[in-house]
RNA sequence: GGUCCGAUAGCUCAGUCGGUAGAGCAAAUGGCUUUUAACCAUUGGGUCCCAGGUUCGAGUCCUGGUCGGAUCACCA
């Protein structure tokens, strides 16, 4: 009868536009006073209360400033002491406390919007309240004896009910099956949790999203066109990776995922976009592990009359610049390492390896197996050899080396890139020597694309490109150890019934 | 795919030598008008991941499986 879920709640505008709780605590008159109190209670011992008087002062200070509306969910369990309570409420970022007491309180019906008219009904409604719910007060800012801002309520409204028990308030959630499926219960867990030690769920997600923005807003500046190319393309290409198949039904073809945008970015750099780049998914049908998802965001841009030099010092301004807005800083610590973003390395792989007279085959082994995870701090990584990347340009002074680089942090490959081999003969060539691999065995060699070549023959000006791991990168700016911790809803195998799971075994 | 570890109340966990299934939080009821991991009293809550086996008796031991994690392999 009635609705008793109501469509919105209107907020007020104390803070300029709606107010939740984090604007409605970040408003400059409202912190002002806040943190007047923070330093009155520092200065006291414990359990010692701060003097009623200065309390009284400030609360006229918080009254002169009206009602507040705001609304949340209650973050614990209400605190009721007979006709009063305290409670918690969370708008998922910060709470507010606020103050209910029975005979302050009305009702608002969520019939009409009005005033319940029955003595008490306020009170109820709270009593009915489960840590977890939805509601909306409106009522006037105060300062309890204990000295916390919080929220004197006058009018109370119900929003929605949760009708699954609220995570632990103190552990949040320890399962990492839950958190990753149920990233939405992790979410609620981690901002209703009292204690953290690292970064809230929120916030791992909040600094991932500053990092993507701080890298768009750093290549707009440099002139840089957003794109977006095929994610369904007729050829898995562009870089040495299986991928997944689908079918398109109406043109009876075979259809991949891309496992990289790069030959499309390149045709778009021959059209004439001298600087282009692509934030988006790619998809690999390999394993996972700690730094490996089925599918992952990687930027990619290129840049016409740049070489591999260039695109090194770019790569680097352009990390230093986003890392220092998403995180305030350009020192981190990632798993116990001090990781110093102001200076990157740069290293020929012959030199890190510091083997002569190893063939390249040895070269990569070596460097693979024992080199790679001893490079903590930013390392670009150059002079590869040249049979190992297809689509690189091979260095003037010695044919055997491509023009590449590879940028390793906490020895984990973060960025890729080098000059683009823009001879279409040599790429041809190289096109061919690639599918003598696969003919090999290498199902991750690449393939012919004749329409790639027929792009090239067209002309494509000198030009550097760059693929750079996003969800690794969000990794070192949050210290997370795992792929799936910064990627909301990671792969994992279906969800399935405790029956299903039985037929399952007795069909094996 | 190999190896190792784990799964017990809604959540976080304990469970000794194989002998009646436990705690805290959450929930329910009552009390308490400035509390804050509120407090006090009372109550309810279990497919001990699943299927077999050993045993008088299995949360505990054995076998197989499911799911998850770590690690190695693979994956620039």
């Amino acid at each position: 009868m009635g609705n008793a879920y109501p469509n919105k709640f209107a907020r007020s505008r104390l803070s300029g536009s709606e107010d939740t709780i984090t604007s409605v605590t970040a408003h400059a008159a409202v912190a002002e006073i806040a943190s007047e109190m923070e330093a009155i209670v520092a200065g006291l011992g414990e359990g010692e209360r701060p003097p009623v008087e200065r309390k009284d002062a400030l609360n006229q200070r918080l009254r002169g400033l009206g009602n507040v509306r705001i609304a949340g969910r209650l973050a614990v369990p209400p605190r009721v002491m007979g006709k009063a309570a305290f409670v918690h409420l969370s708008d998922g970022i910060s709470r507010l406390q606020i103050y209910v007491r029975k005979q302050d309180a009305v009702a608002i019906s969520n019939v009409t919007g009005d005033a319940l008219p029955e003595e008490g009904a306020a009170w109820e409604v709270f009593g009915n309240l489960d840590h977890g719910d939805f509601i909306g007060v409106e009522g006037y800012l105060f300062i309890t004896n204990t000295g916390e801002l919080s929220v004197h309520v006058e009018k109370l409204q119900f929003l929605a009910k949760a009708m699954l028990p609220m995570p632990d308030k103190m552990h949040g959630i320890a399962d990492p099956e839950i958190r990753q499926r149920q990233r939405y219960a992790d979410l609620i867990a981690s901002s209703l949790q009292i204690e953290h030690e690292a970064l809230t769920t929120r916030e791992v997600f909040e600094r991932r999203a500053k990092l993507i923005s701080s890298i768009r807003n750093y290549l707009e500046a440099h002139g840089y066109i957003e794109v977006e190319t095929p994610m369904l393309t007729p050829k898995a290409t562009g870089a040495a990776a299986k991928p997944f198949v689908t079918h398109h039904n109406a043109l009876d073809i075979e259809l991949y995922a891309r496992i990289a945008p790069e030959l499309y970015l390149k045709r778009l750099v021959v059209g004439g976009f001298e600087k282009v780049y692509e934030l988006n998914r790619n998809f690999r049908n390999e394993g996972i592990s700690y730094k490996h998802n089925p599918e992952f965001t990687m930027l990619e841009f290129y840049c016409a009359y740049m070489d591999v030099n260039g695109m090194m010092d770019f790569c680097e301004e352009l990390l230093r610049e986003s890392v220092q807005k998403a995180t305030g800083g350009l020192k981190l610590t990632y798993e116990g390492n001090e990781i110093d973003f102001s200076s990157f390395r740069r290293l020929t792989m012959r030199e890190a390896v510091g083997g002569d007279g190893l063939s390249d085959a040895e070269l990569l082994k070596e460097f693979d197996g024992r080199v790679e995870e001893t490079l903590i701090q930013p390392t670009f990584i150059v002079d590869f050899p040249k049979s190992v990347s297809p689509l690189s340009k091979a260095s003037p002074e010695d044919p055997r080396i491509a023009e590449r680089f590879e940028l390793f942090i906490n020895g984990m490959e973060v960025a890729n890139g080098f000059s683009e081999l823009n001879d279409p003969r040599e790429q041809y060539e190289r096109f061919v020597d690639q599918m003598n691999e696969r003919d090999r065995g290498d199902e991750e060699a690449m393939v012919m694309d004749e329409d790639y070549i027929r792009a090239l023959s067209y002309g494509m000006p000198p030009a550097a490109g760059i693929g750079i791991g996003i969800d690794r990168l969000t990794m070192m700016i949050t210290n997370k150890h795992s792929i799936r911790d910064v990627i909301l809803f990671p792969h994992m195998r279906p969800e399935r019934k405790g029956h299903e799971a039985d037929e399952q075994a007795g069909e094996e």
